[in-house]
RNA sequence: GGAGAGAUGGCAGAGCGGUUGAAUGCACCGGUCUUGAAAACCGGCAAGGUAGCGAUACCUUCCAGGGUUCGAAUCCCUGUCUCUCCGCCA
C-alpha cells in the first residue's frame, strides 16, 4: 500500500513510479478523492467537537439539577446531520483504500527497465554446469525408471498437476527440507517456525495476495488456503508495533504451498516443475528500514547457500520492472540449471525468489517498530525469500547427479540425511 | 458439541453511564545521586487522523460490527478470539 503523503506532496514522482508498472498517472483521481475526503472529515469533526462539548455541558448542568431541554435540542439537531456525512465520508475512504490496495508497490531505482523476464538481468553464475556422456534425461523419466514418482497417481486422487512421490524420493523430499532448515537456524540464525496453512482475508491482504490476486488462490470457507508461507510468517508481526532492539526478526518455515495456477494453463505442464501444491522452504526477515537493502543481499546469500551445499549450477537474475512481483521492491530469482529440460539440452530455472518489500507490506498490515532512543514510530521493511522450493530442488538433484544408468548421486550434504550416496533405478 | 468467565496502553492490571484517553505497577526514555554500575529519587511516556509554518487545538480509537442514551471502556445485541469445567477426538 502506499503513503497517501507521499501521494500529496509527490503526484509527479508517484505517477513516474506507476509508469515503470505500465500503468497510468492516477494521482489526480486519488487526490480528488483525498481532498473531498478530508473536507467532508474537518465538516464532521467540527459537529462532533460542538455534540461533545454540549454533552459536557448538559452532564454538568444536570448535576445542578437545572434544566437542559434547549441543549439537548441543539445536540439531537446536530446528531441528526452526522450520520448522512460520516457514510459519505466513509464511502470515499472505501473507495480510496481500494484503489491503493490493487496498486502494486514502487520498483527501486534500480532495478532494470523491462518488459518481461527476457530482460532480467544476469548479475552471476555460479557452479559448473555438468557434462553428460549421454543425453540427459528430465526428472519425469528419472523418477518414473525409480518406480517412486507417479502423476497418474496424482491425478486418479486429485487431478492435473499433481504428484505422488515414494519411497526414497518422498525420503528425499523430508531430507531436503530438513537440511535446508538446519541450515537456516543453525548457520543463519532463522527462527524455525511452523505456521497455519490456512490463513483469513486479512492476512492475505496484509501481504497483497488480496484484494487483486485472489484468482491464483484456493479458498475453502472463509479460509485461505496460503501460496506461500510467506504470507502466515509475515503477518506475525501486523498490528504489532516492536522494539527497534527486537529487529531485525528472521524466520524459516518449510510448509505446504497451493496456488491454483489460474493464469498459466498450458504452461510447464510436464513433470513437477508447476503443481497445484508443492512444499518450500521460506525466509522471512523483518527489519529496520535502514538494512532492508543489505538484508537482501544477505537473504539471497543464504538461499545460494543452500544450491552451493547441495552441488548444483545456478544463476543469479535481478528481475526488470516487468517480472517484479506485486509486493516487491526489488527481487532477485536464483534460477538452478536443469540439464534434463529442453530435450536434453538444458535450462535455468527458478528454483528461489528473493524480495525486498520495503514498508510495502507493513503499512498494509500495519507492522510498525518504535525507536526507543527517538520514541518515533515508523513502519517496518519486509523481506521474503524462498530457501528453497523443495519440489523443484528434488528435480533439480534428480536431473544433475544422473549417472547413464540411471541412479541418481547425491550431494555430500544429503548423505547423512538419506542414508545413502545414490539412489538406484529399479529399471 | 454443552456450561460458565473474559478481551482495556509495549506488558500486567484498575475502572463498570458524565470531570477517564483511561489509576497503579513493570518495561522504556531523560535527569539527580555515584569513580562507574545497581538501588533510590524526580520527570516523561498510547495509536491513528484533521487543521496549522509552529506552539497547539480538535476528531477517532478501551477485540470487531450494530444498538440504547444529550453523553458509553462502562448498558443491550451479534460476531471473533481466549480461559475454566464437561463431552468427543488426531
Amino acid at each position: 500500500m502506499h503513503d497517501i503523503r507521499f501521494i500529496r506532496e509527490r503526484p509527479d514522482e508517484f505517477d513516474a513510479a506507476l509508469q515503470r508498472r505500465q500503468i497510468a498517472p492516477m494521482s489526480r483521481s486519488i487526490l480528488k478523492i483525498d481532498s473531498d475526503r478530508r473536507a467532508l472529515q474537518a465538516q464532521i469533526q467540527d459537529m462532533q467537537s460542538r455534540r461533545n462539548i454540549v454533552s459536557k455541558e448538559i452532564g454538568a448542568l444536570k448535576a445542578l439539577g437545572s434544566d437542559s431541554d434547549t441543549l439537548i435540542t441543539e445536540v439531537n439537531n446536530i446528531k441528526s446531520k452526522i450520520p448522512d456525512l460520516e457514510s459519505k465520508e466513509l464511502s470515499l475512504a472505501k473507495a480510496l483504500d481500494s484503489q491503493l490496495l490493487e496498486l502494486p508497490n514502487i520498483l527501486n531505482q534500480s532495478v532494470p527497465a523491462g518488459d518481461n523476464e527476457a530482460q532480467n538481468q544476469l548479475i552471476r553464475a555460479v557452479g559448473n554446469i555438468p557434462k553428460f556422456t549421454f543425453t540427459p534425461k528430465d526428472h519425469v523419466v528419472l523418477g518414473e525408471n525409480l518406480g517412486q514418482m507417479n502423476f497418474a497417481l496424482g491425478a486418479k486422487l486429485a487431478g492435473a498437476r499433481f504428484v505422488v512421490l515414494s519411497g526414497q524420493l518422498a525420503q528425499l523430499e523430508r531430507a531436503l527440507a530438513a537440511f535446508m532448515l538446519d541450515t537456516h537456524t543453525k548457520k543463519f540464525g532463522y527462527t524455525e517456525t511452523l505456521p497455519p496453512a490456512l490463513v483469513n482475508r486479512k492476512a492475505m491482504t496484509g501481504t497483497g495476495q488480496l484484494p487483486k490476486f485472489e484468482e491464483d488462490l484456493y479458498k475453502t470457507g472463509d479460509k485461505w488456503l496460503i501460496p506461500t508461507a510467506e504470507v502466515p510468517l509475515t503477518n506475525i508481526v501486523a498490528d504489532e508495533i516492536t522494539d527497534n532492539t527486537a529487529l531485525p526478526i528472521r524466520m524459516t518455515a518449510y510448509t505446504q504451498c497451493f496456488r491454483s495456477e489460474a493464469g498459466s494453463a498450458g504452461r510447464d505442464t510436464r513433470g513437477m516443475i508447476r503443481q497445484h501444491q508443492f512444499s518450500k522452504v521460506e525466509m522471512v526477515s523483518i527489519v529496520h528500514p535502514d538494512e532492508s537493502s543489505a538484508e537482501l543481499e544477505r537473504m539471497t546469500s543464504c538461499a545460494e547457500t543452500i544450491l552451493q551445499l547441495l552441488e548444483l549450477p545456478y544463476r543469479v537474475m535481478k528481475l526488470c520492472s516487468g517480472d517484479t512481483g506485486f509486493s516487491a521492491e526489488q527481487t532477485y530469482d536464483l534460477e538452478v540449471w536443469l540439464p534434463g529440460q529442453d530435450e536434453g539440452r538444458g535450462m535455468y530455472r527458478e528454483i528461489s525468489s528473493c524480495s525486498n518489500c520495503g514498508p510495502f507490506q507493513a503499512r498494509r498490515m500495519k507492522a510498525r517498530f518504535r525507536d526507543t532512543k527517538t520514541g518515533d514510530i515508523r513502519f517496518v521493511h519486509t523481506l521474503n525469500g524462498s530457501g528453497l522450493a523443495v519440489g523443484r530442488t528434488l528435480i533439480a538433484i534428480l536431473e544433475n547427479g544422473q549417472q547413464k544408468d540411471g541412479n541418481i548421486l547425491l550431494p555430500k550434504s544429503l548423505h547423512c540425511y538419506m542414508d545413502t550416496d545414490c539412489l538406484l533405478a529399479a529399471v
